[in-house]
DNA sequence: TGAGTCAAAGCGCGAT
DNA sequence: ATCGCGCTTTGACTCA
């Protein structure tokens, strides 16, 4: 019997990361959570007869009689060789399924099943981080709307007794709907509105536009949880 | 001991 | 016909 990662080598591994974003912590497997029944020194002699006896039960279920099958537990050393495989390709074909299932003494259907259940936890996983991931999105945008609402509202609040500003060209007056206040140095501008320039930042990231948003598939998402730019 | 969790497996459906 | 997927069931297991 090999040696196996203390983690479980059956957790789910992704290539997702964000900071400061426990994903799934407590994810347990049986090695981890206690007393694992592929662990008990005698169980290779169970497994086998687990496993003949689910291919009885297989022959069983045909004729729609007989006891109720025994559910098989992978041991480790099955679960490892699956997960490997898992890493170098997510499907099978027909050919490598045989093989694995030869590998591992168990049914192909059974090495099938487990990669469809495997392929799901995966999808199931992604989908959580990229939710957690839209959740801080959001938080992010909510936030800055907040920010931009006050502004409007001081803007607002500077127009009901507008200074009247000369255009430095034509020496006329501005239009009041094209000056803008600077929040840093305090001077009012006449070129891009603060909101112009938090559109563009937001362009600039990939922000939050409506085609952006409708184009989040799980790659885009998958790059920007890598490296939030919140 | 019962509730909760995990994972193997069953089943039906759509795509190819 | 085959395969993958989503949903569900079921059995093994843990924990309060």
């Amino acid at each position: 019997m090999a040696v196996f990662p203390p983690t479980g080598s059956s957790s789910l591994e992704l290539t997702i990361s964000v900071p400061g974003f426990s994903s799934y912590p407590s994810l347990p497997n049986s090695s981890v959570r206690g007393l694992d029944i592929n662990q008990v020194p005698s169980i290779q002699a169970d497994q086998e007869e687990w496993i003949t006896a689910g291919m009885e039960d297989e022959e069983d279920s045909s004729n729609g009689s007989g006891p109720p099958r025994k559910k098989l537990r992978l041991t480790k050393e099955q679960s490892r060789l699956l997960e490997e495989s898992f890493r170098q390709h997510h499907t099978l074909n027909p050919k490598q399924k045989e093989a694995l299932a030869m590998q591992l003494k168990l049914r192909p259907r059974q090495v099938e099943v487990w990669f469809q259940n495997r392929r799901a936890r995966s999808k199931l996983k992604q989908t959580e981080m990229e939710c957690e991931y839209l959740k801080r999105w959001f938080g992010s945008l909510t936030e800055q709307n907040r920010r931009l609402q006050r502004e409007v509202e001081e803007l607002r609040a500077m127009k009901v007794g507008p200074p009247t500003v000369l255009s430095p060209h034509s020496c006329e007056p501005l239009p009041a709907s094209t000056l803008t206040m600077c929040p840093r140095c305090e001077r009012v501008t006449t070129t891009t509105t603060t909101l112009d320039r938090d559109r563009d930042r937001d362009r600039d990231r990939g922000g939050p536009t409506k085609t952006n948003i409708s184009s989040a598939s799980a790659t885009t998402l998958s790059s920007k949880v890598a490296t939030p730019a919140l």
